[in-house]
DNA sequence: TGTAGATTGTTTCCTTGTAAACGAATTTCG
DNA sequence: CGAAATTCGTTTACAAGGAAACAATCTACA
């Protein structure tokens, strides 16, 4: 009844809804990460930001924020906080110029191959409590879900 | 290069992170949690933290914030908005006056009643992109995961 | 016993993210 | 062509959530 210690508590049909299991497996995940990473550079957020305009110069703000459901306010700021520490450049195009294009300065392109290697190996570790091969499944679960490739 | 559209987009070596990977898909499902239920009486973070109160009347608020990954400085707020709202009562225990014991008001049953047939009924559609084994596998995997029994 | 340290919840301040209204540019379609 | 609707990014105002400092209480242990 009166859980005492967190072990006690009763999650009923909760500990079955697949909502409730991804937002606390994110949140596990965040948290680990800021634990663990406490002096990078970026934070996630910023890091998977830096990492699509590295791999697609030029990406458009709306479609880098789509792509990663980033909302338009939001990604504003952030892409305002990475032009304000050299990270990235802003360019309207000439074929339409509501848009801005986005690119690495060369800096960040250094400051990210830095960052790649410990973003990675963080990733590989979050996924110690499963087997490779659980892994590998949970992978393609998600992909699925999402509806990715 | 310079992706016009979502589908161009290359995510490289993140479209196989796991931390990447959870957060689009609980994004992803919270985004459609506030399409779908826009008129629903609870949010999410609600009605998980009711239910749990619900199935473990009597429970303090700091278990329940460590089972739920909730913070307890926002629980302090989340609780007030509850009680505020006739849904919850807080009660100090004799046996550790600086506890907080929580309880549904007989309303709340009530209410909860209601919403827990919204709520399961979405976290149903939700796996919707894959088959009902590929949901069980993706269930306990999470739940391996989590270290969740 | 009594005092140092830990725990519980709260408050204050700050960061992250969203919704809504807006201006500028572009597209659609009469 | 030219007016209406749409798109893109920004601003503003706000909600969600967290970190740190704090008061009250409880625990451990000399």
């Amino acid at each position: 009844m009166a859980a005492r210690s967190p072990a006690d508590v009763d999650l009923g049909r909760l500990e079955g809804a697949l909502g409730f299991l991804l937002r606390l497996a994110q949140l596990r995940t965040q948290a680990r990460f800021f634990e663990e990473n406490a002096e990078a550079d970026f934070k996630p957020g910023e890091f998977t930001v830096l990492w699509v305009i590295w791999h697609n110069p030029g990406i458009r703000q709306s479609v880098l924020g789509q792509k990663l459901m980033i909302k338009r306010a939001h990604m504003t700021k952030l892409v305002r906080s990475l032009e304000d520490r050299g990270l990235v450049t802003r360019r309207i195009p000439e074929d339409d110029r509501r848009a801005v294009e986005l690119t690495l300065s060369t800096g960040a392109e250094t400051q990210m191959k830095r960052a790649e290697t410990r973003f990675f190996a963080f990733e590989e570790r979050i996924g110690a409590p499963l087997s490779k091969t659980e892994v590998e499944q949970l992978n393609v679960l998600l992909r699925k879900f999402l509806g990715l490739g």
